[in-house]
DNA sequence: ATTTAGAAACCATCTGGTCGGTATTTATTT
DNA sequence: AAATAAATACCGACCAGATGGTTTCTAAAT
């Protein structure tokens, strides 16, 4: 199910030139699966194209992974998985950076990058299909509280009671979101970029760097 | 082009027998596409099940359309115009609405919808097929500008300059329409409804009401 | 020796789209 | 008004190509 390892075993076994094969393959595949989705949206995700893209044989590509769902699957996986990084490494710099950078970062390191474009067409698709939909509820619901959890570890609510940081970030996240739909028909990059301001500085108030613990 | 009329002719001349049955059947086919897009996605919405949904003949289906693309195109432009009506209603209104209700049905009545959803998964595919896209364009910002036209025609800023109405307006959207895509992976329908209270409580100390000119 | 990885030919099904034909409405002629 | 001609609307069989998936076979690792 994961992207790494089948059987669960042993961290510290060495890996085998098999399962060292393996796991670049699987990923060599989802990295052509991400790079189709962006470029060609959902319904054009073929497994021709994929093969073509990731240049391996239509058996390579079967012998990995039972179908098509489950390459979309994985490929959702592995995104979730990226997706994370970025973030914690600016929450956890020594010299914290101020909210506003974090969250400009969020739109164009995160969700405008091939990753989170090819994210928004797997979503999408959710909507409609429900054995992805449910092969996703639980990562996305991890992904969900391991992210919302960074973030109020580092920043607090100010002015209102409870998990109000928490909501900020779903909206922030959700907006970005909808920016990668309305994207293409913006009148212009620059209003774009107004919107991602405007929407900061409604936000940004709101939320209040923590002290060091 | 348009869904009603294919050769201008002047307004008041009685539609004839024919231009009646095209338009009833143009606006089915686009229903049905409609609904196929809501319930199927994008890459599932086939001829054959658009076909089915509007029992109609294969043949009913070439016959008014060029091919599949025109009728997306067509329920796009069906579903525009459509959705202008809910807001001009709210706005025309003697007692007028107070800020938060109107944004609050734009969306219950607007985008959590059928043609709401519908026209996330078009959206979502000009992303990746640029002649949708072309086609698209000049109509989508044409409607943008006409709902905005009409945000700003009862609303105005409080506290900041220019056009912070339409830009805070256009953030709405923006956001509801990332709602659309996250809505299925959100913690609970009680949450959602948090998020969608919180935005508004953001927003609307920011717009408003202007007297009667 | 046995399992795992991968190549490539092959296939059933579905896809968008075409085509010839029929019924109905509109235009023209008588 | 009647007859006829010409469009228009619609039907459903048909098709070439693409799609996801299978199978058979070889190479490599264990």
């Amino acid at each position: 199910m994961t992207l790494q390892n089948r059987p669960a075993e042993e961290d510290t076994a060495a890996p085998s030139k098999h399962e060292l094969r393996t796991a670049a393959m699987r990923e060599r595949i989802c990295r052509a699966a991400m790079i189709c989705l962006d470029r060609y949206g959902y319904a054009e995700t073929t497994l021709a194209r994929i093969q073509t893209e990731a240049d391996v044989s239509r058996g390579a590509l079967m012998h990995h992974f039972q179908g098509r769902h489950e390459i979309i699957a994985a490929t959702a996986l592995m995104l979730l998985h990226q997706s994370m990084k970025p973030l914690e490494d600016r929450l956890a710099e020594t010299t914290q950076d101020p909210l506003r950078k974090i969250m400009e970062e969020a739109w164009t390191r995160v969700v405008d990058t091939p990753g989170g474009r090819a994210m928004l067409e797997i979503l999408v698709a959710c909507r409609t299909d429900t054995q992805l939909k449910e092969a996703l509820r639980e990562p996305l619901r991890d992904w969900d509280r391991a992210s919302l959890a960074s973030i109020s570890g580092v920043f607090s609510s100010s002015g209102r009671e409870g998990d109000d940081v928490e909501l900020l970030w779903s909206i922030w996240r959700t907006f970005l979101r909808g920016l990668l739909v309305h994207e293409h028909f913006v009148v212009s990059p620059d209003y774009l970029k107004r919107m991602v301001l405007r929407v900061i500085d409604l936000i940004e108030p709101h939320m209040a760097p923590k002290g060091p613990d």
